[in-house]
Formats: structure tokens, sequence, C-alpha cells
DNA sequence: CCAGCATATAACTGTCGAGGCATATTTGAT
DNA sequence: ATCAAATATGCCTCGACAGTTATATGCTGG
């Protein structure tokens, strides 16, 4: 489908921050709320765009809805991005310079900031 | 900088119109235009906001402006993309063909854990 | 300097989305 | 049946942003 959904999903950034939360594990709306400091209401609004990119599931557990990371909109992600990749590969020595501006230790945890 | 920039500056459709286009080569402005079907000025704007998140920049040609892409800020999407892409090595990996992941000749930068 | 092309900026408008509060809905417990 | 807990939805406001037209800026040749 149109990947407008997945772009929009994630320019957001407490969408972001939801979806680094649930590569860790999967959690219930109570923990994303306290997690992202915002409204309930609006931790669902954020969760309801989610879902409609496909980039969340939910299982409910009783009265809680725990929400889990699917993989499968990132890989078009990453599908997205990999005819850039090959430009980097090959362009790396003729802009080198510009390139090594993120710290050299970055790649260790995955941490995904923001 | 702030990855914000970044993913603001993909959000839209027609800037990623034009990144794909200045993959296939570095363009002038009026080439942009005619491609996006937009106003000039209009493309203009959508110019800026690519330059302000780094993604493309510029080179002046007479009363031209070539605007040509820069891997880096691209290179930060995959950065942010990796943890994720062990989410789906391990889950669906009827995808996972394509990750050849980052070149294994980029001794430059520590190779993602892997 | 002047004319003209190519691009950027200014000012304005309409739309969309984020965030808040109040409320509805679903589920489990007593 | 009733109540409480957990989550979703409706309504509202406000600010951000895309897109337009008109105008300014910059560059080049004559």
């Amino acid at each position: 489908m149109s990947d407008a959904l997945l772009w929009t999903a994630l320019a957001d950034p407490h969408r972001r921050a939801i979806v680094a939360l649930l590569l860790e594990r999967p959690r219930p709306v109570g923990e994303i709320v306290e997690a992202c400091g915002l409204s309930q209401p609006g931790t669902s609004k954020h969760l309801k765009v989610l879902r409609e990119a496909g980039l969340v599931r939910v299982r409910q557990d009783a009265q809680r809805r725990v929400y889990a990371l699917d993989p499968g909109p990132i890989a078009e992600l990453d599908a997205w991005l990999a005819p850039y990749r090959t430009l980097w590969n090959t362009s790396l020595d003729a802009l080198g310079d510009r390139l090594d501006e993120t710290a050299p230790d970055t790649s260790e945890k995955p941490a995904p900031k923001d």
C-alpha cells in the first residue's frame, strides 16, 4: 500500500518514541502513557495512527491492550532505503569528509534516541 | 543535527519524490519544478526544507542552482533502522534476503553489531 | 548600466494534525 | 447488577505547514 501512512506515522517524535519502546518488548497502553508523558487519550490516538500504518498490533489481555511492534512496515522502510544505500557505499570516499560526523561508537547498542 | 528535521523532511511525498529524482542525478531547480508538477516557489520551499535537513546540497552554476543528494542523513536513517533490522531477522526472515546490512568493508566506521 | 533569466523570499490562505478534556465502551471483580 | 479499571472516541482549539501569487534577489550577457 501507499507508504504515506508509514511516513506520517513515523514523522511524529512521540510515535517514534513509542515504536522504540515497543522494540524492547510489547507493552500495555498504561506503560506507554507513563513512558511518553502524554495524556492517555493522546497516547491512544498515537497508537491508532501506528495501528493504521501497520506498525503495531494489539493483543487483548483482560482489560489491558498489549501493543507489539510489527516489523513488516519497517522492512518496507528498509526497502525504500535500499537504493540510497548503494549511493553512500560507493561515494563514501568522495564524501567521506562529511560522513564522519557521528561518533565512531554509536553502533554498539540498539538504543534509538528520539 | 536533530533527526526531527530529517523525518519531517521525508514525511512529505513531494519531497520524497524530489529525493528520488536527485538519486538519479543532480538537477537544477527548473527540472525539479517540471518533474514534480508544483509551482516554482513551492518547489523552492521544499528544497529549502531538504537543505535544512541536510539531505541536499546546492552548487551554483551561472544562474542555475544544481541540487544534489547528500547521503549523510539517509545514512542516519539507516542507523535508526538498524535495531529494528534484527527484529525482522528473527521473526520473518522471508524478506530478509536484502539485508547485506552495511557493507562489510566499511572499516572506517565500526560495523553495526550484526 | 540594463535587460532578462533562474531562483529565492514574502504575505496570505486553507487544511491537517497534535494535544487537551469529557465521555463512551469494554472487561473483570464483587 | 453494579462498580472500577483500562482504553478508545468525540469535540474543540491552536499552531504548523503546504500551496498559491506577487515580488525581491542574484547572475550573465550586451
